[in-house]
RNA sequence: GGCUCCGUAGCUUAAUUGGAUAGAGCACCUGACUACGGAUCAGGAGGUUGCAGGUUCGAAUCCUGCCGGAGUCACCA
């Protein structure tokens, strides 16, 4: 932190010090320091931090008031920062001395990295986005992407060294399906030629593919060899449009020409064959180019990419290895399992018979592959929780196969994203396009500045920038201050609501100070020292400010952004009714002025570092 | 059915990890600058924290059992 002694050790810490000694003293016991519990003062009450005396009693044999009243004195007597105590229903509330927050303000008025860790030496690899490659990102993917990229953020603020990756869904049956789609009925055409952006182009023929396909189910479903199907291995009382919906699979992998072409496309690219490799290197970068654009305009990149074309068949040596530690078994088809019904996971295979990968294979390997790279303590992977299970057994696997970075492993497992009409269904066209919504956003904050006119002197280009910091923000925030576990509810209009609970109203706060800082001009601050009745709202703010990187590091032990989002709201809200409630260029003294001119500094300089974890820009004016 | 997660105001959600009278926003109603930016502020109304027990000084939070919802239990990814 700070150069300033008092900010080495925390307050926290010093009044709980304290607190140990004053049991010791008072009534000849030890206790250890998370016997303290301690928060901060409730805003209905007089005071910064409250100890609760309820635990003491029993030590004490005495009253938890009268406890209360004792210690109070005594850290009044011991702590130099403790300046004053009142008493509540086993409550001590203490009060820090004014000159303690005015030295706290002005120590990170000099610090520009308040709320920096210094380095801790340990490297963090965090995975997210992953997407396939054969149709364009939505809305699941922003709510991955931006708590992928504020919980690195958050690491990176921590201490850690962070190590953004993403793997890239490249190969597989969907993306033939795409380039058969497109050598059928493409006609040579390219995104430049379609005028569209490369990811949505590729797309479009994964769903020509899925119309055509239909198509030829539906006209099957009328031939003698259907009736056939139908008459032979439908269930008792079966309907026929039950039947065939469970038999799709089945048709395209055994009847359908389509499904035989995208399979035999499957084949020859895993044979290397040149043309179809070539078509699908094409296809794939047209995607890349739309991915790109995407995470240009959300504001977010990766430090390596992973490509499942390159780590599909990963993983053999490691189960081999393991078959000889004893850690897998085989069963007499060849096929290798773990048993992992001890912690109720039950057995999972991991080979198959024939000796090919599955996911878990893969995954296994692809983990210490990253390790290899990077040698990275930790690994985050940003993943829905419908794959909970999946990780919970591949984490096993790696602790039993004595791997380093075990210990380390972390899912951060997220809640799906229903709208308002329910869940999302590619099938049913409800997805929600992340470039359509974004673009939403940024016509609906568009639409709001004009009707401010708040901004009309900033050149055409400012004006656009300034218009996309609001709208992603607004965006942003909506999503990420929902806890991550929590399936959240996605309401379009809410997510472009700029009033109240949202991006925009803490940008606001920090817009207001700089306004404030503008036409203050640049003058010196010392007579803040000077300042000797600091109001309540200024020791709240006060307070606020001074846990922030508490609150940081909790979030980054916990990878759980929403607090912090949380966090800037509630310390935006307490600066715009300070601000409301007090004059700052025209305080009654100067003091006061120079003081308030700091607080405001530091408001906004805290808000800035809390959004920018979150990936939301500031602007100077909005 | 087994396992996991979720259930807080009409809606979207907090709660410093077991602490004080459960706190906000939206929507609804009423107010506030000749003021440093009204994307603001203040007030009103809105709650049996799904239900029932238990643990203790104290429970939205921990335990048990129900109710409701979701996910997952493939030689799929």
């Amino acid at each position: 932190m700070g150069k300033n002694p008092l900010l080495l050790m925390n307050i926290v810490d010093v009044i709980q010090e304290g607190v140990i000694k004053g049991i010791k003293a008072l009534y000849g016991a030890d206790i250890t320091a998370e016997q303290v519990t301690m928060n901060s003062t409730r805003k209905e009450f007089e005071g910064d931090y409250t100890v609760v005396a309820f635990p003491f009693a029993r030590i004490a044999r005495k009253k938890p008031d009268q406890i209360a009243e004792e210690l109070g004195g005594f850290l009044v007597e011991e702590v130099e920062e403790v300046e004053k105590y009142n008493v509540i229903n086993g409550f001590l509330n203490l009060s820090l001395s004014n000159g303690f927050w005015r030295e706290f303000l002005a120590g990170i008025c000099e610090d520009e990295a308040y709320g920096q860790q210094p380095a801790n030496g340990k490297k963090v690899m965090v995975e997210f986005s992953s997407p396939n490659t054969n149709k364009p990102l939505h809305l699941g993917h922003i709510r991955n992407i931006l708590l992928g990229w504020s919980t690195s953020q958050i690491l990176k603020t921590a201490g850690y060294e962070v190590v953004k990756v993403q793997i890239v869904n490249d190969r597989g049956i969907a993306i033939c399906k795409s380039m058969l789609a497109w050598r059928k009925y493409g006609e040579g055409a390219s995104p430049e030629s379609a005028g569209e952006k490369g990811d949505h182009f590729v797309g479009d023929y994964y769903v020509l593919f899925e119309k055509k396909f239909r198509e030829e189910y539906n006209d099957w479903q009328q031939s003698e060899e259907a009736r056939k199907v139908f008459g032979q291995q439908s269930e008792n009382g079966q309907s026929e449009e039950a039947f065939f919906k469970a038999f799709k699979n089945t048709y395209f992998n055994e009847y359908s020409l389509l499904g035989a072409e995208a399979k035999d496309m499957l084949l020859k690219w895993e044979a290397g064959d040149k043309a179809t490799a070539s078509l699908w290197k094409q296809m794939n970068d047209w995607v890349y180019q739309g991915f790109d654009e995407t995470y240009r305009s959300l504001g977010v990149e990766f430090d390596k990419l992973y490509f499942e074309s390159d780590t599909y068949l990963l993983g053999k040596d490691a189960i081999r290895k393991g078959l000889e530690k004893g850690v897998f078994y085989q069963k007499d088809d060849g096929s290798v399992w773990i048993d992992l019904s001890d912690v109720n996971l039950d057995h999972k295979l991991v080979l198959r018979s024939d000796g090919t990968s599955v996911y878990m294979t893969q995954d296994i390997g692809t983990a210490q592959k990253r390790f290899q790279d990077f040698g990275v303590d930790k690994m985050v992977y940003v993943v829905a929780d419908e794959q909970n299970y999946h990780f919970q057994v591949l984490f096993e696997i790696l602790k039993r196969l004595g791997e380093p970075y075990a210990e380390g492993l972390y899912h951060l497992s997220y809640g799906m994203v229903d709208l308002p009409t329910g869940k999302m269904k590619s099938r049913e066209g409800t997805v929600v396009d992340a470039d359509d919504l974004i673009a939403e956003v940024v016509e609906e904050a568009r639409k709001n500045t004009a009707e401010r006119d708040t901004i009309s002197g900033l050149s055409q280009e400012e004006q656009e920038e300034v218009i996309r910091k609001i709208a992603l923000a607004a965006l942003k925030f909506f999503i990420i201050k929902v806890q991550p576990r929590k399936r959240m509810v996605f309401d379009p209009k809410e997510s472009v609501d700029l009033q109240g609970q949202t991006g925009p109203y803490v940008q606001n706060a920090y817009v207001r100070v700089q306004s404030v800082l503008r036409k203050a001009g640049d003058q010196p601050l010392s007579a803040a020292s000077a300042y000797q009745q600091l109001e309540p709202q200024e020791k709240e703010i006060l307070n606020m400010l001074y846990s922030f990187p508490g609150l940081v590091q909790l979030a980054a032990e916990e990878y759980d952004p929403s607090g912090i989002a949380n966090f800037c709201y509630d310390l935006a809200k307490a600066y715009h009714r300070f601000y409301h409630d007090h004059s700052i260029l025209n305080a009654g003294t100067e003091a006061a002025k120079a003081f308030r001119l700091q607080l405001s500094r530091a408001v906004a300089h805290v808000l800035k570092q809390g959004m920018n974890l979150l990936g939301i820009e500031m602007p100077d004016r909005m």
